[in-house]
DNA sequence: ACAGAATTTGAACAGGAGTTCAAATTCTAG
DNA sequence: CTAGAATTTGAACTCCTGTTCAAATTCTGT
């Protein structure tokens, strides 16, 4: 007797599974496009059948928020946690993140639309947001602290990160000329590059350090997108 | 007797007044949220009204998105025809472009939901949204040409710049704390910077070269956000 | 095999969206 | 002043979308 199926595990699998079809939606006809049916068809269920897992649509969509900034979240927090040089470890970062928006999360595109969550669902995910944001205002802000980076402000500085890294999501598509892993690196580089002091070189990870995406905290056994 | 009524003068008129209307909606409402009906009470008219100036939806939706490239366009247009470095030209085409968006334009948040246009209105917007891309990239090619940039793929340089520069709309309010030009700068530096040939001392316009964004061309008397 | 819970079905409802249009009103030229 | 065009009104219509729910089905443990 169960009436919120969220407790029971095996519903929870399967509120991952609408996650996922939902999310392949999304992507093909865009957020706004996409109705309760579409996302009932993708899984050959019936609309009615979503709302046994679901309350309702917004529902739906802040799950999707949610675990596209868990992913987020919880990558970043392994990376601040490692005690590197602020331009490697923004470096780091950013490669993530634009990574597992274009290859790993299966919900990334939701993630750019915060404001489609009305307001009481918004809460919760806006909070997580400002912590990831966080996260990447700090490494900035040591990396201008230690000279490392120039004087700006890690305020625009990341707003103009997180816009860049945000927005491949919009242009990026699988089965394009280049590779998710190179568009990354050089969106890292680019963008850790005009935040360093002029004469200071860099220190960038290199490939075998990026490696630490493949496999450990995202939560799905196939690769998604 | 005009069928038509973008042939009179004071028609059109009136469809920038709606487009203005439209667009001040768009910016409190987001651009899914707001019906014709909100478009229609922003500017103390009726529904059915906006159907004498608009074929439909999608119609008004366009003339938007036109307007806001057709003013990122021509400026950029302005700025690549002076012969300048592909750093200084680079730091205005930004400059401009992320004050157009947040300072003059009032359909910019138009500009960033293409996909919200259906596809026969859509392919106008695209070729002059890939027109503008070029003339971005064009820049960067230069630069790296010339030795001035770094040895990078340009077509990711642009779209990175582009991200950043778009995001500006998501976040930036006129009311906040930090003021639109100083934004504008810091982007422009960032950006340019992370391109630059490290050891290569920027040239970066001075302000007195950047106030050739008011008063020209934009066809506003009044500024507009 | 069976009872009771969990899940799925199928159809319906309510409301809002874009859209249409004939009639009323306002504007404009001669 | 007045006829004819241009614009506005007001209400209606249609379609689609999120949502609900009782009944049917499937699953699960004993």
């Amino acid at each position: 007797m169960s009436l919120s199926p969220s407790q029971n595990n095996k519903t929870l699998r399967r509120r991952r599974e609408i996650l996922e079809g939902a999310s392949r939606v999304f992507r093909e006809r865009g957020l706004h496009a996409t109705g309760m049916r579409d996302i009932a068809a993708e899984l050959d269920m019936h609309v009615g059948n979503l709302y046994y897992y679901f309350r309702n649509k917004q529902d739906l969509l802040a799950f999707c928020q949610q675990d596209a900034l868990d992913g987020l979240l919880s990558r970043a927090r392994t990376v601040r946690k490692e005690e590197l040089r602020a331009d490697t470890q923004l470096f780091k970062l950013i490669y993530a993140h634009v990574h597992l928006l274009n290859y790993e999360l299966p919900a990334s595109l939701a993630h750019l639309e915060i404001e489609a969550l009305e307001p009481e669902v918004r809460q919760p995910v806006l909070r997580q947001r400002d912590e990831y944001e966080r996260l990447l205002r700090e490494t900035v802000d040591e990396g201008i602290q230690s000279g490392l980076f120039r004087q700006t402000d890690p305020k625009v500085a990341t707003l103009a990160i997180r816009g860049a890294v945000n927005w491949t999501v919009k242009w990026f598509r699988p089965g394009g000329p280049a590779k998710i892993a190179e568009i990354a690196r050089q969106f890292a580089e680019y963008l850790v590059m005009g935040l360093l002091t002029p004469g200071i070189p860099p220190e960038f990870p290199d490939s075998s350090e990026l490696a630490f995406l493949v496999g450990s905290g995202s939560p799905s056994p196939e690769q998604r997108l």
